[in-house]
DNA sequence: TGGACATATCGACAATCTTCGATATATTGA
DNA sequence: TCAATATATCGAAGATTGTCGATATGTCCA
């Protein structure tokens, strides 16, 4: 990294840092983007969202994604742990929704005019 | 798997696939999401769009970024491959700039409604 | 109480990713 | 042409990720 050549050259150098987000919120951001970085998970947001009444258990997703039952065990930890999805026991199963707060917000953040925010 | 349990109950399934997104837009989608699900890219592009006419040189990025030039030319390529971002050569230096057409395309697949669609 | 089933966790493996130093390519200016 | 500078590529090391089988936990029902 070169200190200060293009700095001194002042030729191609426009201060960057004013508007643009932080160190900080760019770390709390990426993990819930890269919760969606994953076409499993994709899909299961959508499947989700598609679900007549927004709720689905974990079994109803395993056949039509062909993955084992852990992986999309896994996948939901991910969407949960992210925010992005909500669980709710209900007798054996566990019904899982989209909190689309949460989604939105994201999209919303990653909208031209938000990410400069 | 198991495969016909949850179908044979037929209590807490409902069919999923209908209006959800199929795998190829899922594997076409997670890419592009991947290439912002990272913290130094999403400052990259919060950057870019920041920039008072929305271009920079790479230079301009490594100082701020606290990263090597070949980490932030590989972070800039993860990006135009993914097509959020272009770069325009003049003389030494690349200029690089947000498509913000792409950006807001997956902003809106990522709305709540967006994603079932 | 015990069997059946949905879900979660654990351990492991292969693939991918982030980062860097070294090096190559491209452009400008003397 | 040669030196300087910006960018790209290569190769490698360490970390992370997606996937699975095996196993544990939780819940219902007979």
């Amino acid at each position: 990294m070169s200190e200060l050549t293009c700095v001194a050259m002042e030729i191609c150098c426009t201060p960057l840092h004013d508007g643009a987000i932080d160190a900080e919120k760019a770390d709390a951001m990426a993990p819930v983007v890269a919760a969606l970085a994953d076409p499993v998970r994709l899909r299961m947001v959508s499947m989700l969202l598609a679900a007549p009444d927004g709720f689905a258990c974990g079994c109803d997703l395993e056949q039509p994604l062909g993955l084992s039952q852990p992986t999309i065990s896994h996948h939901l930890k991910v969407l949960r742990e992210a925010g992005l999805v909500e669980g709710e026991r209900r007798g054996r199963w566990v019904h899982y929704r989209v909190l689309p707060e949460r989604l939105g917000e994201l999209a919303e953040a990653l909208t031209p005019s938000g990410v400069s925010v």
